[in-house]
DNA sequence: CCTGATTTCTACAACGTTGTAACGGGTGTT
DNA sequence: AACACCCGTTACAACGTTGTAGAAATCAGG
């Protein structure tokens, strides 16, 4: 019931090529052979085979985005933008799962199946510069922390600075004992450490000592893992009187955690996260974070992909900065 | 600086179809043989084009999940569990964003590129009976409500009995004036008819006639038109003592417009949600929802493409109906 | 050491598509 | 009228893989 060229090409009269470059827009195709073509396509219900398609021109009009957790609402609204910037490029966007995990990530940096993807839009976690030093060939954009200088081509936003900001911004609100959860020391935490890196910088803009022990480690950063870590820090009695969240979904366990501990948000604690998504706009109360530019995130990095499929495949690996803004709302309010 | 299998039997000194009997494992091969062509393998650092592979195997290995929105929670939290059910079959999930507009759902069930997906799960929201039946050819399961009878393989779960189950609830607190959230009058509203219907049924049976003004329509299912369906509720000054919402995020916006309002969740308003999803157990209050088993839903719907793409490519399209159950938490407490 | 069965391996063709080269026929230029 | 040129079309080969059929090597039993 499926069809080939060739039927197509024997019910117009045509040759196969013809009909190749019919389907293809090719220009030199009189205008009454291309309407018997195409009307012999319509009746068949032809559709090209991509699978014969790619192998004989070598790509394949997908392209792979791995992200460590796809229901992150981060990556799913992140996974939203790229999909959009790739259709303008006429991709198809192949969205993988690696659990964060570095042997998921080489799978998917291997190429999840070699030819099957055009490159490859990766926002590791545990991959290392190893890893991606014995990866030939396929095109590849890293999203958020470097891995290491020039590896491959690589889209972020400056995490310290960010970090610094909101921090910052809570010691403008006045408050003094301001906590951090999310550090992490495993080597995944890059962002962690960037993060912690502008929470430090800002305290000691202003003059503020760092206290250990008001940061709070968080194993991955879901909201179980704020609730804990906020719970942590309340029960040990260092009494914090704002706490900068490495992430939104630790903001909202960390909410959640404060919220059963019947202290009120933002007069008893002020809370920041950092990525603003959706829920953090309608939690209670609304969460104040930082706010990176995904639309823009992904559009770099797509268009870093397109650079590197087409003209310079040998350029050197390019670094791109996407803009932030703090996105202030009640739990950390303006003034 | 790709290599072929050619490339591989040069080096081991063997044809071409011996390297891809050690690629796919075919047994009757040498020991001494298979070490040496597997050391060239290494050596070259060989992958096997699976463009190449498809086109000769006329299968692709890769199945395409379509939903409407990737950063919805609910589909994202399905689309983990597809991908995991799915790899248990060596499947890759290519997952596609319809944006529930018929056309996008049409190109999706027309293949994303015919022969590039071995088969589809589709969740519909604009699909047509008609649509399905112009498809000839490619598996098919559909998730959430039947858009016709019998058209194709289908896993759902029984949303009118759900429905009424958490409305009960809610009318078991004693509650009388119980407002639905997140009617739709749209052909895509079919889930929210069937819920609609579950809830009609649940006051019926508990003898409290059913108010027009209580029904407030939503015209999508996300935060933003809960909170803008509350507070119409509200100014309307119909005073409801809970809310059914059709799904978990419209409960959050109801939440936040009932906080904004100043009432109280639930001693003023119990509010009830569907769907169970993460944000549901941490925010504040917690949402008391219908929980549907999600990683039923996937593996059924799994299976049934399994199912159909091995033996009983022609049998009847199956109904499968995935099991819920009620989660209850603050927002609508136990009693 | 021969015969026949079995294991191991190979040559060839095919999957459906598109790039290349080439062809015939028309058009315009000299 | 001869020529070059362009347009529309075609035949053929190739992309890298695997199924088929059968050849070559090995083994078992007498």
């Amino acid at each position: 019931m499926r069809h080939r060229l060739k039927d197509v090409a024997e019910r117009a009269g045509v040759s196969v090529k013809t009909v190749s470059n019919v389907v293809n827009g090719y220009q030199h195709v009189r205008a009454d052979t291309r309407a018997r073509v195409e009307e012999a396509i319509a009746e068949l219900h032809y559709r090209p085979n991509l699978s014969a398609r790619n192998l004989r021109k070598g790509r394949t009009g997908l392209i792979a985005l791995a992200v460590p957790e796809l229901d992150t609402p981060y990556f799913a609204e992140l996974a939203r933008h790229v999909v959009a910037a790739a259709a303008e490029h006429d991709w198809t966007v192949l969205i993988d799962q690696t659990s964060g995990g570095s042997e998921q990530e080489r799978k998917a940096a291997g190429g999840i199946g070699e030819h099957m993807i055009d490159g490859l839009i990766l926002s590791p976690l545990a991959l290392t510069a190893d890893d991606l030093a014995n990866l030939d060939g396929l095109p590849m954009v890293l999203l958020g922390e470097r891995v290491d200088r020039g590896a491959a081509d690589h889209v972020m936003i400056d995490n310290v600075a960010a970090a610094r900001e909101i921090t910052t911004h809570l010691v403008g609100l006045g408050r003094r004992r301001i906590a951090a959860i999310g550090s992490q020391r495993t080597p995944e935490g890059a962002s962690a450490r960037l993060r912690l890196a502008g929470y430090a910088a800002a305290l000691a803009e202003a003059g503020i000592a760092y206290d250990d022990r008001l940061v709070a480690p968080a194993p991955a950063w879901h909201r179980a893992d704020g609730a804990a870590a906020m719970r942590h820090l309340l029960t040990a009695g260092v009494r914090p009187d704002a706490v900068f969240c490495f992430n939104d979904t630790l903001a909202l366990g960390a909410l959640r955690a404060l919220h059963e501990a019947g202290l009120r948000v933002p007069e008893d604690v002020a809370v920041t996260g950092f990525d603003d998504i959706e829920d953090g706009r309608f939690s209670i109360p609304t969460l104040s974070t930082v706010a990176p530019d995904k639309e823009r995130i992904a559009r770099l990095a797509v268009e870093l992909l397109a650079g590197r499929l087409t003209t310079d495949r040998d350029a050197p690996p390019r670094e791109l900065v996407a803009p932030h803004r703090l996105a202030l709302r009640e739990s950390a309010p303006l003034a």
